[in-house]
DNA sequence: CGTCCACAGGAATGACGGGCGG
DNA sequence: CCGCCCGTCATTCCTGTGGACG
């Protein structure tokens, strides 16, 4: 048995010689943009010119840009406007770009207190009105001279909080400036989102639009090639394990994060086991380790009443308890909330929390007719009964509950 | 072939807590 | 700092419904 100062010694000096995987772990991360983005030079084309007669003061239209996660909108955007800047440094021209993630900056006064500082204004973090706040952006907009193009990442996501009164200040703003000018493009997740908005600012917002399909399994595995060399020492990736990772990230919305977790979580887990290549086992092992890395979050954060009623159906299977409708739960699940001593929520509400379990993907749940005895969901679980056990680990009170012996075995619904 | 079970799931309304504007 | 407003969660009330049973 090495002292323990040995163990730290080892552990300290195996950090310190680097990886035997890893070249640079950074080229996986989900911020990092690439030099090149491969399947989308489309889309880098048009956005550059869109955007390029702004190098000559000229005007640009706003762009409204839509896909799913993971393809590439916002590396594509991240990228275009770098090089815009760099571009304009070098001929002198008066471009200045702000890039601001809405969900990641929270709340609308952050993201004009943001704006604010792409045009050299200082504001106070709190205590002024968005108005106030507005109105200064304005004032040193006006006074800097530029033109300014201003990316909305997530825009969604401050819509669905706020309404959109940012943005029809903001579609309007040009009308008041005398000495600069304002290009907004507004990136979303969510092709719903254009129905949330006031028509006069949607037609402002979106005088162009850019759509982002997914990526299928080959472009996916052109990304991750390129990734890869970048990310990983010569000759440590098989090409069966890119195959995988593709094809299962592909099968799941074409989702290019999706595909680098794999591929990052993958060279992890070999270099944890001291493997000298990532393989396919490695990355269906990755797989389930993401997976089961988020049931146990999700289950984690979920509030009392939803595990209460996860537990039931855990209850349920174990006990071999007739059948898991909608009722017999219900029963089971007040039996729990009195030996706990919470007050049960209603039926209504409890068929509710089965039907956001199942979203989730903690439940399956799907309705049925049983004729003459009436409709109702038939629910089981959708995780191993290991994980749930797992995932209550944590909590005490659940954790014991886990042992609980229902009052009635049989025939539950008759009691 | 109509009935009727056992709910599904929508709409309206209420309770509560936190953040924003004045 | 306070009140107000808004979003979230829950309850109440309700109408709708697939199909076995008689």
């Amino acid at each position: 048995m090495p002292r323990q100062g040995n163990i730290l010694e080892e552990v300290f000096d195996n950090f310190l010689k680097g990886s035997a995987i890893f070249k640079n772990r950074i080229a996986l991360r989900h911020d990092y943009v690439p030099e090149s983005l491969p399947h989308r030079e489309e889309h880098i084309r048009y956005l550059g010119e869109m955007l390029a007669p702004a190098l000559r003061g000229g005007i640009c239209s706003n762009i409204l840009i839509y896909g799913k996660t993971g393809t590439g909108k916002t590396a594509v955007v991240k990228f275009v406007l770098s090089k815009l800047a760099s571009k304009a440094e070098e001929i002198g021209s008066s471009v200045k770009v702000c890039f601001i993630n809405c969900r990641l900056t929270g709340t609308e006064y952050r993201v004009f207190s943001n704006l604010c500082s792409s045009v050299d204004v200082k504001v106070p973090f709190t205590g002024l009105a968005v108005s106030e706040v507005f109105d200064r952006f304005r004032k040193g907009l006006d006074l800097s001279n530029v033109l300014l193009i201003i990316a909305l990442d997530e825009i969604d996501a401050i819509i669905r909080k706020r309404g959109d009164v940012l943005l029809y200040e903001l579609t309007r703003i040009n009308e008041t400036l005398r000495n600069s000018r304002v290009t907004i493009l507004g990136i979303s997740n969510d092709l719903k989102f254009k129905e949330m908005l006031d028509p006069r600012v949607l037609s402002t917002l979106s005088e162009e639009e850019l759509v982002f399909r997914p990526y299928n399994a080959s472009e996916l595995q052109d990304i991750l090639d390129e990734r890869a060399n970048i990310a990983f020492h010569d000759g440590i990736l098989t090409d069966s394990a890119v195959r995988l990772c593709a094809a299962l990230a592909a099968a799941e919305h074409g989702d290019a994060r999706r595909a680098l977790d794999l591929l990052r979580v993958a060279g992890e887990l070999a270099e944890r086991k001291g493997d000298p290549c990532i393989t396919e086992q490695h990355v269906r092992q990755a797989q389930k380790r993401i997976e089961h890395d988020r049931v146990l979050e999700t289950m984690k954060s979920l509030p009392t009443h939803s595990k209460l009623v996860l537990l039931t159906v855990y209850l349920m299977t174990r006990f071999n308890i007739n059948r898991s409708i909608t009722g017999d739960i219900y029963n089971l699940y007040c039996e729990l909330c009195e030996e706990m001593g919470l007050v049960p929520l209603t039926q209504r509400r409890v068929s509710g929390l089965i039907s956001e379990l199942d979203v989730m993907g903690l439940l399956n749940s799907r309705v049925i007719s049983l004729g003459r005895y009436g409709r109702t969901k038939k629910t089981s679980l959708g995780i191993p009964n290991r994980v749930i056990r797992e995932g209550f680990a944590e909590d005490e009170r659940l954790y014991t509950m886990l042992k609980y012996r229902p009052r009635y075995l049989g025939d539950y619904k008759s009691k």
